[in-house]
RNA sequence: CGCGGAGUGGAGCAGCGGCAGCUCGUCGGGCUCAUAACCCGAAGGUCGUCGGUUCGAAUCCGACCUCCGCAACCA
């Protein structure tokens, strides 16, 4: 048994994510989870809303809330969403957590002391109407390169310059529309990451083993050289600027950015996970205090890549302290929405909340982890979503334990029967069970997410091809004691089952698990499928569940893309 | 030459040096226990284009074309 640590990308506390960002980090991250806890490994998955920032500020005016209020209840939003989708965080924290900000005010005197940190003075645009400074993105104004309209302070989408807001002509700010704008001096705190560039780059050859995507990212920011980073910002929502425990001179009416405590607050949620459990959160992230044996794993979006392969490394590293690094970082492209992208502002796509009153969970774990945007971006579509309902769940999956188990109850009472022993039909099966056991077990491990579904399917499969070949329907009539071993070998199926499938339809699996009479959450099972498949005592009682998949119809799709678009 | 990802039967994907494979869809057959489900079989691809390396290339190299994303101050 070892000790994993996973995390999943802090989802910002503005609104309920869509799923997209379910796709993308929180989900397979939960499959994972699952999956190492079922192996009998002992799994810390920590979670955590992003919480500070200028649009938390924004959204709490908009909402006519103070921020504090606003965090509170968008925080408990997501955290009821997140558990009506089965994501079985160990904890969910909140990066606006007192032990965020002692941490992340502990990590800048660390670096400070250790001569990475020095305050330098910025020229940034501040609306007078705003009574704030804004971020680039908070800007607009007419492309100085090529005389675009709306280019925003960095970019422009047009021509694809990249900007400094400064440029930009008749600017105006994007909150209030005002041109009452101008640039004032103000200094910052700028962590020297240059200085870490050779430590990183060393850090990152010793993590081999990160899939292509979150490699080829980090190597990009490496090879074109870390520029330093300033890691204050003028706003009064965030963990305050501290020296030594006391409010920094100058910088008292500011915070720090909120990239530099986000993924600060992955330590800090264990910290609160270990305030309210009595855990030892030291033992999963100090080397010096047991974390040198624990596998961390790092889920996320391809956006947070460079965060965490450059930036969360520049603190960890810079700190010179013993802290536990990411082992291994698990990278998503991008689920879009028919040709475009889900977007939260424009509310396009379907959000979580959503998807719940359409759908239960275990259709959307499904549909997202067998066409997870793993490889490549990918798109969503009602009618791929039908079909991994409808065909893999309802057809396959769904009717095989069904009309197994309705089978049992007409035929034998509802009772496991005993008689008869394995034949060559079940030997065939059983080696067959052993090969997909494995290789399940192989994708599940490497986290290889759309293989993972495609060889739980395959497993599937095999239940349907056994009884139409045994055809116990037949063999009733003439043989009993055939018919006896043909049910009692498809319900140890049935069984297998929901122990493997749970990871991704953890609901569904614990109706198959009790409908066989067997203990939920299950273990993984052995490879040895001849040993998994005469498991279950003759004599047990099992019961039909309710139908495990509805199928969705015509007119669902039909009123669903009215509703939320597409097709 | 900004950077990265991708171009494989109608759709979605796997394969990444050795007879082109999977799921859906289509067509034909079978079964009748089951959620009008399930099982078997078939048709359908010169693997974006051009050139090169090799006994042999979807797979390696070069050039080009097309699509998607933006990835350090937006979370």
């Amino acid at each position: 048994m070892s000790r994993i640590l996973i995390t999943s990308a802090l989802p910002y506390i503005n609104g309920v994510k869509h799923l997209g960002n379910l796709a993308g980090s929180m989900l397979p991250a939960d499959v994972y989870a699952r999956f190492q806890r079922a192996r009998g490994h002992e799994v810390l998955y920590i979670c955590a809303t992003d919480e500070h920032g200028t649009p938390a500020e924004l959204a709490a005016a908009a909402a006519g809330r103070d921020v504090f209020t606003y965090c509170q209840e968008q925080h408990q939003i997501q955290h009821d969403v997140g558990r009506a989708f089965g994501l079985s965080w160990d904890w969910f924290g909140r990066s606006s957590s007192p032990q965020n900000a002692r941490l992340t005010q502990h990590f800048a005197d660390v670096l400070e002391d250790r001569g990475l940190i020095e305050e330098r003075t910025d020229r940034l645009v501040y609306s007078l109407e705003d009574k704030r400074f804004l971020p680039d993105r908070y800007i607009e104004g007419i492309c100085p390169v090529c005389g675009y309209g709306k280019a925003r302070g960095d970019q422009c989408d047009n021509c694809n310059s990249l900007l400094d807001p400064i440029d930009l002509i008749e600017p105006y700010s994007v909150i209030s529309g005002s041109r009452n704008l101008e640039v004032r001096e103000t200094r910052h705190l700028y962590l020297l990451q240059s200085k870490l560039q050779g430590s990183i780059r060393e850090w990152l050859d010793s993590r081999a083993a990160f899939p292509g995507l979150a490699r080829s990212i980090a190597l990009k920011h490496l090879d074109e050289g870390l520029i330093d980073r300033g890691i204050t910002r003028d706003l009064a929502w965030g963990v305050p600027v501290t020296r030594g425990g006391q409010p920094r001179t100058g910088f008292e009416a500011k915070v720090f950015y909120v990239w530099f405590d986000a993924p600060i607050e992955y330590i800090a949620a264990t910290e609160e996970w270990a305030d309210d459990t009595g855990g030892n959160w030291r033992s999963w992230w100090r080397t010096d205090a047991g974390a040198a044996d624990v596998r961390y794993v790092e889920f996320m979006g391809k956006d947070n890549v460079a965060f965490h392969t450059v930036s969360f490394p520049a603190t960890i590293l810079g700190s010179g302290e013993p802290w536990k690094t990411v082992d291994l970082l698990k990278a998503f492209n991008w689920l879009n929405w028919y040709g475009g992208k889900f977007s939260t502002s424009e509310g396009r796509g379907v959000f979580m909340d959503d998807a719940l009153e359409i759908l239960p969970p275990d259709c959307w774990r499904w549909y997202l982890t067998a066409n997870s945007p793993e490889h490549s971006d990918s798109a969503f579509t009602w009618d791929q979503l039908v079909s991994a309902v409808n065909r893999d769940l309802a057809d396959v999956l769904g009717n095989f334990v069904n009309r197994i188990l309705k089978f049992c109850e007409a035929r034998f009472g509802g009772v496991i029967p005993a008689g008869g022993e394995p034949g060559p039909l079940e030997e065939s099966l059983f080696a067959e069970v052993s090969a997909r056991i494995a290789d399940i077990t192989e994708q599940f491990e490497a986290i290889e997410v759309r293989k993972s579904a495609q060889a739980l399917r395959a497993l599937w499969v095999l239940g349907n091809e056994y009884l139409q070949e045994a055809a116990p329907w037949t063999a009733i009539r003439t043989e009993p004691d055939r018919a006896a071993v043909i049910v009692r070998t498809a319900i140890n199926l049935v069984a297998l089952y929901a122990r493997v499938s749970a990871p991704v339809i953890p609901f569904t699996a614990e109706a198959m698990a009790l409908a066989v009479g067997e203990d939920y959450p299950p273990s993984w099972p052995s490879a040895d499928g001849g040993a998994e498949l005469t498991r279950l005592p003759a004599g047990r009682a099992v019961t039909v569940p309710a139908v495990l998949f509805r199928k969705i119809e015509e007119a669902d799709v039909a009123a669903w893309s009215t509703r939320f678009g597409g097709e």
